[in-house]
DNA sequence: CAAACAGTTTAGCCTTGGCTAACAATATTG
DNA sequence: CAATATTGTTAGCCAAGGCTAAACTGTTTG
């Protein structure tokens, strides 16, 4: 049987908005997701050691590693990566540093993930949940449903 | 320098929703985010082959593998660790089915998806791209969200 | 200023989820 | 019904992202 199966009106229930998306659409989202994945824990890295710096002055790796729940070691060798994709930089036994790349993207990871939680706190989300939630979900938010949670947001504050 | 730095608050903007959360909550967020990325991709086909089931009458590995645009060898390999987790049962060069939990599983992703598909279309997103990023996210919301979701998209359709 | 402690790196292992290439089974059709 | 096309499986490769254990560097302090 093939996705042009001519029996497929007669055993799926007829609802146009549940029947599924053509083959091409539906291969375009989980590849649009697979590729979500491969960048969002470099981001990851790059927001928090962001944050650190702007909070605290200054990115450790034990500071990283303590807030992501990870072992040192698994922070070394992802700075290993971040430094050969020019994100950061950092001499042995001393603070990271974000290059202008890594700037850039922090910025944008963290305005991302501020329009995220402040949307779900909007919507009336708890503080704990929308946290854990925007962590989760703010890599996978496309620029325009960024767009409206944000003119969502600011209507809400506006009543 | 600590993560009970004193200096916290010099260095830092003292905008209370915008600090740094402590360590232990911002832990939690990350370990949640990679706890949810250990099931999503086992969901994921689960709900595909229930999609199929429901849609087609059945699950052939050649219709995941157009769908999900990755290569037979991979959806074979997937299919062996689908059985082992007792979530589908399968002859070689049959299509496949879904056990109780499989079928328990599918329904679930199946709900979930749905109800942040639909709450984007509500807020606005256009199908396309809601399409896409209710593939992303509907892994990463809770059900505390998700209830709110549900609320707002009916909310919206009685208007 | 040497010893002890804290922080960092390296080595080496594991699992997951991709891939291609080669082979095997089933289905279709001339 | 044999040849061909489609579908499924296996073997073996790779990169990413975890881990522990051990070695090394830097800092603090008796």
């Amino acid at each position: 049987m093939t996705d042009s199966n001519p029996n497929a009106a007669l055993t799926a229930p007829s609802i146009p908005g549940d029947a599924l998306p053509p083959v091409e659409q539906h291969a375009q989202q989980y590849a649009t997701v697979r590729n979500a994945h491969e960048t969002e824990l470099i981001e990851d890295y790059v927001e928090l050691i962001g944050d650190l710096l702007a909070h605290r002055g200054e990115a450790r790796a034990a500071d990283i590693a303590n807030r992501m729940a990870v072992s040192q070691a698994t922070v070394s060798k992802m700075i290993r990566r971040l430094n050969e994709l020019e994100l950061v930089t950092s001499k042995p036994y001393r603070s990271l540093f974000l290059t202008e790349a890594g700037q850039k993207m922090a910025e944008t990871s963290r305005a991302r993930h501020d329009i995220v939680l402040h949307f779900l706190r909007a919507l009336g989300v708890k503080d704990a949940t929308a946290r854990i939630d925007a962590e989760g979900m703010e890599h996978h938010v496309s620029d325009e449903t960024l767009a409206i949670m944000q003119r969502f947001t600011e209507q809400q504050q506006n009543n």
